[in-house]
DNA sequence: CTCATTATTGAACGATCGTTCAAAATAAGG
DNA sequence: CCTTATTTTGAACGATCGTTCAATAATGAG
């Protein structure tokens, strides 16, 4: 409750430096690490030693830079997901701006194709982080990080989808975004399964393939149960 | 190689015994623990001292009666897993006895429902299992047990599919087939995600009401992508 | 009932877990 | 360049991990 004078302020907090290079550097390594990490083996399965290892960093780096294991977790799936967030509401903001009326297909594809596009890049660590938001999904532990980093943009796209289908509860519409959500997701986290049941040679299919079957998938499917 | 006569076995095997009732009870309420931790906590999550103390047993009882941990794992995903698989290929054969031509609806339904049924019971060790599932689903550190429990139902599955839709290639019918399992797994896994996304007042939706729109879905879906 | 087998018990094993600390090295600010 | 806040380092902490063991108790078979 002491309400201190800027000068007061200055006067205790004796003198303040800018972070390193390095430091800057160690911190955005052991984030990287523990991407890869925590989505290859699950938050219990990654031990703070392994990444802080495969950073190249001491373990008590990864204290002194992200407080503990489970902050470090929280700031992995918070670094990109606002990212993710303003990229699929950048896409929802242009179709509003060529559209006067938006369709369902033209609304799933601005929400889930900047997820896949990141993902099938090939960049690694899009895919490991894409595996991460589905721990996350999947996981009532994890629910308060979910509030906070995916709920918002995708209330946004519940309450478009609402306005194209007034007379759907919105029960309904929640349990039909899940269904998208968690098909998008299995392309990250289950195509070592996919390729299994595809049998015969593994002739696995292009992202942006997968990308279009998705959107097709879900506008039926969810135009199907709202509809109904 | 030195193969034995009987006689010799039973000269070297000194005696047998059947097991006891109260050695299967603890073997039993282990299993049922496990599934629930498991479940709850992941693999690494959840510590073998907790599931022994969940199921009123010694730590060394689980060594004992299960190997091991991992062990322990697998068995809990196969203890219900053929029960599933039974239940899903006998309503493949009821629907091929009354009707000489699959719909796809139907073929859906057959393998859709017996796991929301189970699960819609309200039965928590049920519940548990399907949380269970889609963990396996998710990680390849488990694909022996998908292939050994869950593929070789799903090729049935996919093989009925197929025959629907001849103009459609294998790999298109595994990806859409994985976007439906995902979608069913997601009514265990993120239904505290759902009610969150459907805001307002928490009036959850039974869950056969969920398993009429998650066929719908489904079935809309896969025709869109595989007839596209 | 007797006895050999099976099962339970409680304690301990070494390994690894996440976290913490003081000392040494680094680098920004004046 | 000097000072000093910041960062790195290596070691250690207590707690918990999965597994193992010898002993004791329970139990099916004869």
């Amino acid at each position: 409750m002491s309400q201190e004078s800027p000068a007061a302020a200055r006067a205790d907090q004796p003198r303040r430096r800018a972070v390193s290079k390095r430091s800057l550097a160690t911190s955005l390594s052991i984030l990287d690490a523990a991407e890869r990490l925590f989505a290859e083996r699950g938050y219990d399965g990654a031990s703070v030693r392994d990444i802080a290892s495969a950073a190249g960093a001491q373990i008590a780096s990864i204290s002194f830079h992200h407080v503990g294991k489970e902050t470090l977790f929280e700031r992995v799936v918070e670094r990109r997901a606002s990212e993710l967030s303003q990229l699929r509401l950048d896409a929802l903001s242009a179709l509003k701006a060529k559209a006067e009326s938006l369709t369902l297909e033209a609304l799933l594809s601005a929400f889930l194709r900047p997820y896949l596009e990141k993902a099938g890049a090939g960049d690694p660590q899009w895919l490991a982080y894409a595996r991460l938001v589905a721990m996350v999904s999947a996981d009532i532990r994890w629910h308060r990080i979910s509030e906070r980093c995916f709920d918002p943009t995708a209330g946004v796209f519940i309450a478009e989808i609402a306005k194209l289908f007034p007379q759907a509860d919105r029960s309904a519409i929640a349990v039909s975004f899940i269904f998208s959500v968690s098909a998008m997701l299995s392309l990250s986290t289950s195509q070592w399964r996919i390729e299994a049941l595809s049998a015969a040679a593994g002739n696995r299919p292009a992202m942006d393939r997968l990308a279009d079957q998705l959107v097709s998938f879900c506008e039926a499917g969810m135009r199907a149960a709202l509809e109904g």
